[in-house]
DNA sequence: CTGAAAGCGCTTACAG
DNA sequence: CTGAAAGCGCTTACAG
């Protein structure tokens, strides 16, 4: 039994009213009587009536869906940016399709077009690690709102929703100078990762300012970090004359590797060698001891990437918008780098 | 600079044939001739023509956007899921509008409203706990294809993709025995949980089959399954008099509880007590000992889910489908089971 | 304060 | 094999 389907017509039939009025009645336009716009309204919930959003979009050039890229999905903190992001929508009456660029700089670009094709209102994306070329995502620029969050690029002039990258491993590094450390090894990803790089830049800051002169032979970068990779900088990082007391590195996972492989080296944590991780996993309090790491709250730079998409689309001037929000972080100091 | 747009109308005018014509061109219209097809087609390219889909939807009222709900997007599990939906969604030219309900069956509801609204062509959702009352989702059967994964209901009567959750818990059980446990706990939540009382049912079975008698008292049931829950029915497991040899999680976050309160108490894993959970989270790995678990393909869940419903979406004929396709799992052997 | 009419970009039954 | 015309459900400039 299929219900049938009210339209704006039948609302206006039963009324006595035109379909214009009826529609401006819907829409609280100002020249509507108020008593008008009651009877419609009251009729249109008796009925349940539902808008077509397929033909107001198709005739507003409006879809109210937002795309959203991400490289992995299945990184608990990206599940965090995008309820951030789906509850805002929500709030807002948008809806949010999401795709997954699995870090290949060509499905991104894919993605990209597609979402467009789809009618999007505009973007927010996370851009894939080793994203050189980035002509196909200034195409968009020119037809529908970007927003970057997160993963960004200063390459791209549109507004860009991150934290404070450089000052939370700036305090990372400072709170393990602060528990008397004072060779601190950092493992990061290779320079093509902006997020790696923002972050060697506080950690350089952090040693700078505290008098710790930099060496390079436990500044060590890989191109994928994992645990595995986690795993095999510390294996290196033993092998040195000059062993580190503390080791930085940029990613929980990492993180995870490091303390595995000194526990298993029987290496204590924290008095021998401390470790910080970043991105506060859920992980991250599961290993023993727990990892002292950075917080960064993924739900309100989701839901601030949504307000400001949703400004930028309601804003009437084309002038590009490029300004950077930065959101701050917390360090969350447990038992790797704090015994109590 | 905004470009223009190109539509099936310039397409047409520019090759001195009617849209008519451009548009069945387009489609492979049984009825057009070769070159006809073949010159439209290469303008289209040379353009870059994009069809509007929106106008497409409008008028065939088909949006190729399918809604997903899931209760809980930062499982990783359910990431597992979404990662599966939106590789087969797009390998067939659908996007995907996901929203949480967070539990909430109210929430639910309103998503799914919203989701119609949207004019999507199917709906796949993995039900919220707590689900009693279905009025509400029968009411969607009437008007789009729905599709049941993972979290389903036997009282919806539409096509259910799933886990063979009893038999998973079946033979987690039966591990445990092979490996001399006789003393089994169960740690699961209320009846209302479908998923909870299936995996209970494989429980029972395993006993059964193996001559070992239920007992009731280390049969524990709560309604917010946890870690801290499993940390807190370990207490209350320990404290009886006859304690168990083996405790079964029907969670992988409340084994992980389990494990941290034996550890505590340095009972030893798997010796004194082993412990299975289900899920085969990131976590279960980091945890150690690491946890034996049971693995449950997402992808495939969500991509069976995914096809399903395109099918049920252009089958012509009107019967509800209602059957039930399971997906295999696989026992994950760790050493909260086995010494190595 | 309200209505008639046009049109958004596409598809499809009808006609030839 | 191709075209003219209608229409999907809505909004909005124009007219009164």
């Amino acid at each position: 039994m299929k219900k049938k389907i009210i339209t704006l017509k039948d609302l206006a039939k039963r009324l006595n009213i035109s379909p214009s009025t009826a529609s401006r009645a819907l829409n609280d336009h100002p020249d509507i009587s108020i008593e008008t716009k009651q009877k419609v309204k009251d009729l249109a919930r008796n009925l349940n009536y539902v808008p077509n959003l397929f033909a107001k979009g198709f005739r507003s050039h409006r879809s109210n869906i937002l795309g959203v890229i991400v490289p992995n999905i299945t990184h608990y903190f990206t599940t965090t940016l995008i309820r951030g992001i789906l509850e805002e929508a929500n709030l807002q009456g948008y809806k949010v399709i999401i795709s997954e660029s699995n870090n290949d700089v060509k499905k991104q670009t894919e993605m990209l077009n597609t979402m467009l094709q789809f009618g999007v209102d505009g973007v927010l994306m996370s851009i894939s690690k080793m994203t050189k070329d980035v002509d196909d995502i200034l195409k968009v620029l020119n037809t529908v709102p970007l927003i970057l969050f997160d993963k960004a690029s200063n390459k791209i002039p549109c507004t860009q929703v991150v934290i404070n990258e450089e000052e939370a491993a700036f305090n990372a590094v400072e709170h393990l100078i602060n528990i008397g450390k004072k060779r601190i090894a950092i493992i990061k990803e290779t320079e093509y990762s902006f997020t790696s790089e923002k972050r060697y830049h506080g950690y350089l800051r952090a040693l700078k300012e505290n008098n710790i002169p930099l060496d390079n032979k436990i500044v060590l970068s890989v191109e994928d970090i994992s645990m595995h990779q986690g795993k095999r900088m510390t294996n290196i990082l033993l092998s040195l004359k000059e062993k580190p007391d503390a080791i930085f590195a940029i990613t929980d996972s990492a993180a995870i590797g490091v303390i595995k492989t000194l526990k298993k080296l029987s290496i204590k944590i924290p008095e021998d060698i401390a470790v910080v991780g970043f991105s506060n996993s859920t992980n991250s309090q599961i290993i023993e001891p727990k990892l002292t790491t950075i917080d960064q709250p993924g739900q309100k730079i989701g839901s601030t990437a949504v307000k400001q998409i949703i400004e930028e689309i309601n804003s009437t001037n084309q002038i590009n918008v490029n300004k950077t929000i930065e959101i701050k972080t917390n360090l969350i100091i447990r038992d790797s780098s704090f015994k109590i």
